[in-house]
RNA sequence: GCCGGGGUGGCGGAAUGGUAGACGCGGCGGUCUCAAAAACCGUUAUGGGAGACCAUGUGCGGGUUCGAGUCCCGCCCCCGGCACCA
């Protein structure tokens, strides 16, 4: 046995007899807690896992290590999410069939993440592509079409001109398509949509109750969007319009009418104007009623914000726009006629598509008003400071948005806070019948059609009349034709309407109807797989109910930050839903939630060129690592950025493996900074960990020759030394470090416990007497192998083969977790910081358990004390017993 | 603009209101070597001092406290997210 880490000689011999032990299988057994981690779902990429990816699954691989170790029954499973864009590009660029395709890639992560080690339940493993798992997709498609949250309509959409597909709003980023990267377009085509809607309320207030870092819980809070206010209706001005005989004779004398949606009633008395989003319904009524001139300054302006992209209408943010329509409108809070405009301001798709506005008191308002010469209106004031006088308040910017304020020009609201207002009116309203106190969500229903091949088929059948049928539950699962091409068509339809052995098919009355031919969107395969793990192998029932009961939900949920608004709130969507129809025992699926950080590589980038245009965010030219080399050095520069094979900065864990070892690979990414920040990858930093594991083979080396076995039968008894007890406070300081440092998801401080604990280990053992005393040797038995226990999660290479050379049998994996002993933490002498006004003067020793007169006694002894006391009263005496002694003295 | 997270040595970072800088990287000095690498040992916040020591120090300005990196108030800067959502 060498006594140094030498990786090539054991790591994959260790690995090789996990795998013939089936060491990682789901341990079942009654009567032990449940642990259930997972890792996001990951698409297998060709490209393979760089030492980035291995920052979200070592960690975890270290806490169900020590969950088990402690006793738990850990499931720990892993799966690919295979469905989806991307595959399908590169089995079309590398005319490959998908499905092979993945599995090769699955295959390539699979042994990935054997090679550093990751103790996965292999045996549960499946693809999202795979039919018997996508059998259940569908089945959980028809659960929710049958309780009416799964629908089609019509819809202007975000298309993707390059993926030739649509998208769903969180997949549209700032108006580019999250993968393409090009602006999307909007189009009218039928589509497939889950009405997560329903559950909105229930998505924001459940966020109180699961354990998520606090920046993901707002950006769902943010995405939902949730808003406190009141609708209600304004009529038009008829007498404003002008209107033909023949209208008053086709339509009698009813009022036009539109519903405003607001945050803010408390303002209604400072409405000048209000205003319709250019698609508003009201518009095409009105076009009769206004005038020709205004009539076509109205289908100009229509016809202008249709041909606008969200990413004109984004970029085109600086400068308002608008027509007049020639109409009014009465504001029901006091009678005054106001003007009805039209502006790409107000989005149709949110609220009533029309608002009240109030340019004081509201800065876009305030914006279009001051652009178009409109009447601006103060009807709230700062709440004025003490002995003041509303109106001795000097002038203040406008608008005043903040809603700490009191009303004022506001008929007999006059005087009210913001708040009484809101209420008073919403009343009022509400007594009225003209409105009624409503929330509001941001959220939109959920997207999932895609007019894509490499999905999973929507299980929906068009009978002979053209309505919709739901393939029956025995007829499920609707598999995807094995084609050779399956690329897209390019006008807004899927691929899959042109198989005809796919769409041809039989309805409920034996007549012949079309299949869907969207697929859903890989989300939806996301949305459950988690439940899947619990019972893979069940092929009655997508999961026993005892089972997932058992394992969910799930204990520790491991991935990046990005999917924040994507997968994350799906996932909570379906697990309600699944909740509420009986199916699953909890109602969020994830109850601790941790994000890791990115691994930034050293990218190079040269100065742009003359005419060169930069990329979105970049200050230079992107260069492969062969053109940096090429070029002269001073044109050169490096930036961080995150890794990825299109930045060519991948760093694999292969070549790490075969250079430092997977062990030394897996502590310096736990170690290298802590979990949920950004890391900078220098490789040459690794040589820290595997000096650091150098040493514990050393240090095992020099003590198995005073290892006794069996030291636990007998440590109790045997007569301790200083140097025993030392040893001993510093195994167990370890212990309870160590344990409560992974809890925490703390992964530096958990191998710096570790290599504090093998330094103190190092230091007692150089400065002992040799041979050791009895109480000696059975303390540094005790400590060797606590502390290749406390390394087995992080290290478990390294730690299977130190228990081997101890004679220990068996894998680390299988022995109990170390349980610190808080009595052997205390020292029979303490150090305490003695303070002089707060101001650290010295050190002085004292008995642990000492008195406070005894510490005081102490601190008062020290000549570095007396000496800056002299000329001082000693005022007060702070005793903090066994960490420190002020004295205050003037 | 709004929301979230941060700002500590040359670097990554540590620190339940109680000795700031643990642990590691790098640097410097040394051992070994013909030499180098590796490995190992020592040292390393800044300023002053030969030294024991002294002073300063956790983005900036105030405050609370016997005591503040940590709590409170007001700013500045960086990173991430959202972005005309009424």
């Amino acid at each position: 046995m060498p006594d140094r880490y030498d990786p090539s000689s054991f790591e994959a011999k260790w690995r090789a007899r996990w795998k013939d032990a089936n060491l990682f299988l789901t341990r079942e057994e009654s009567g032990r807690k449940k642990f259930y981690a997972l890792d996001f779902f990951p698409y297998p990429s060709g490209a393979g896992l760089s030492v980035g990816h291995c920052r979200n699954y070592i960690p975890t691989d270290v806490i169900a290590r020590m969950k088990y170790m402690q006793g738990y029954n850990v499931l720990h499973p892993m799966g690919f999410d295979a469905f989806g864009l991307p595959a399908e590009n590169e089995a079309i660029k590398t005319k490959s069939h998908p499905q092979k395709m993945i599995q090769k890639y699955a295959a390539n992560y699979h042994r990935q993440m054997d090679l550093i080690g990751i103790g996965y339940d292999w045996s549960r493993s499946f693809s999202s592509s795979d039919p018997s798992f996508y059998k259940w997709t569908q089945w959980i498609f028809e659960l929710l079409y049958n309780r009416g949250l799964a629908y089609q309509k019509m819809a202007s959409v975000n298309w993707d001109p390059v993926e030739q597909t649509v998208l769903a709003d969180e997949e549209v980023i700032g108006g580019l398509g999250w993968r393409s990267g090009v602006p999307v377009e909007k189009k009218l085509i039928p589509q497939w949509f889950f009405k997560i809607t329903a559950y909105a309320d229930r998505l924001a207030a459940d966020l109180d109750t699961i354990d998520w870092p606090e920046g993901i819980k707002a950006q769902q809070r943010n995405w939902i969007g949730r808003s406190e206010g009141v609708e209600f209706r304004m009529k038009v001005d008829m007498a404003s319009l002008q209107l033909g005989q023949t209208f008053f004779e086709e339509k009698g004398s009813d009022d036009l009418a539109f519903r405003v949606f607001t945050t803010r009633i408390d303002t209604i008395f400072g409405m000048t104007f209000c205003v319709l989003a250019p698609e508003h319904a009201l518009i095409d009524q009105l076009l009769n009623m206004v005038g020709e001139e205004h009539a076509n300054q109205i289908r100009a302006y229509k016809e202008k914000a249709k041909s606008l992209s969200d990413v004109d209408r984004q970029a085109a943010n600086l400068e308002k726009t608008g027509v007049f329509t020639g109409a009014y409108a009465i504001n029901p809070g006091n009678g005054e006629k106001v003007q009805i405009w039209i502006a790409d301001y107000v989005l149709s798709t949110y609220g009533t598509g029309a608002i009240m506005a109030v340019p004081g008191h509201d800065s876009r308002d305030y914006e279009f008003a001051k652009k178009f010469g409109i009447e601006v209106k103060e009807v709230i004031a700062p709440i004025p400071p003490k002995g003041q006088d509303t109106k001795a308040q000097g002038a203040k910017a406008l608008p005043y948005e903040a809603k700490d304020g009191i009303m004022i020009n506001s008929g007999e609201y006059t005087g009210s806070t913001v708040y009484e207002g809101q209420l008073a009116l919403g009343k009022w309203f509400e007594g009225l019948g003209i409105g009624e106190r409503k929330t509001q969500y941001r959220l939109r229903d959920w997207l999932i059609s895609r007019q894509r091949y490499w999905g999973c088929p929507i299980p929906v059948i068009y009978d002979a009349d053209g309505e919709k049928e739901l393939v029956t539950e025995d007829c499920l699962p609707v598999t995807l034709p094995e084609v050779d091409n399956y690329e897209p068509s390019g006008d807004g339809s899927s691929p899959l309407k042109r198989i005809p052995e796919f769409v041809n098919v039989t309805d409920s009355e034996g007549k012949l109807g079309h299949r869907e031919t969207d697929t859903m969107g890989g989300f939806a395969c996301s949305s459950w797989y988690f439940l899947r793990f619990c019972d893979p192998e069940n092929y009655e029932e997508a999961w026993s109910q005892e089972k997932a009961a058992y394992w969910m939900p799930v204990d520790c949920y491991v991935g990046g930050a990005e999917h924040a608004v994507m997968h994350l709130l799906y996932a909570r969507f379906w697990t309600k839903v699944l909740f509420d129809a009986g199916l699953v025992s909890v109602s969020e699926p994830f109850a601790r939630l941790q994000n890791q950080g990115q691994v930034l590589a050293q990218t190079p980038y040269r100065k742009p060129r003359e005419g060169e245009k930069l990329a979105v965010g970049e200050d230079g030219i992107q260069l492969s690592f062969s053109e940096a080399k090429a070029l002269p050095k001073d044109q050169v520069f490096y930036r961080w950025a995150r890794m990825s094979k299109s930045k060519g900065n991948v760093v694999t864990p292969d070549e790490v493996v075969e250079s430092q070892g997977a062990d030394a690979l897996r502590l310096y990414e736990l170690f290298v900074a802590p979990f949920t920040q950004d890391v900078q990858w220098q490789t040459d930093d690794i040589k820290g960990q595997v000096r650091f594991l150098h040493r514990i083979f050393k240090l095992t080396e020099v003590i198995k020759p005073y290892f006794k076995k069996d030291w636990a039968a007998s440590i109790r008894a045997a007569m301790p030394t200083a140097k025993s007890a030392e040893i001993r406070r510093a195994t167990h300081t370890a212990i309870a470090k160590a344990t409560e440092d992974i809890d925490r998801f703390a992964f530096n401080t958990y191998v710096s416990a570790l290599m504090i604990f093998s330094n103190a280990l190092q230091d007692a053992f150089d400065s002992s007497a040799k041979p050791p005393a009895e109480a000696e040797s059975l303390a540094l038995s005790e400590a060797i192998e606590s502390l290749i226990l406390l390394l087995a999660p992080g290290a478990p290479h390294s730690a299977d083969e130190l228990w081997e050379t101890l004679g220990k049998k068996g894998f680390t994996y299988h022995q109990e977790w170390p349980i610190h002993d808080p009595s052997l933490l205390v020292a029979d002498t303490v150090t305490i910081a003695v303070q002089v006004n707060g101001k650290l003067r010295d050190t002085v020793s004292v008995a642990s358990g000492a008195s406070n007169e005894d510490h005081e006694l102490s601190a008062k002894a020290s000549p570095k004390v007396q000496s800056n006391l002299e000329d001082l009263t000693i005022r007060k005496i702070i005793v903090i017993p066994g960490k420190l002694v002020n004295i205050v003295a003037n």
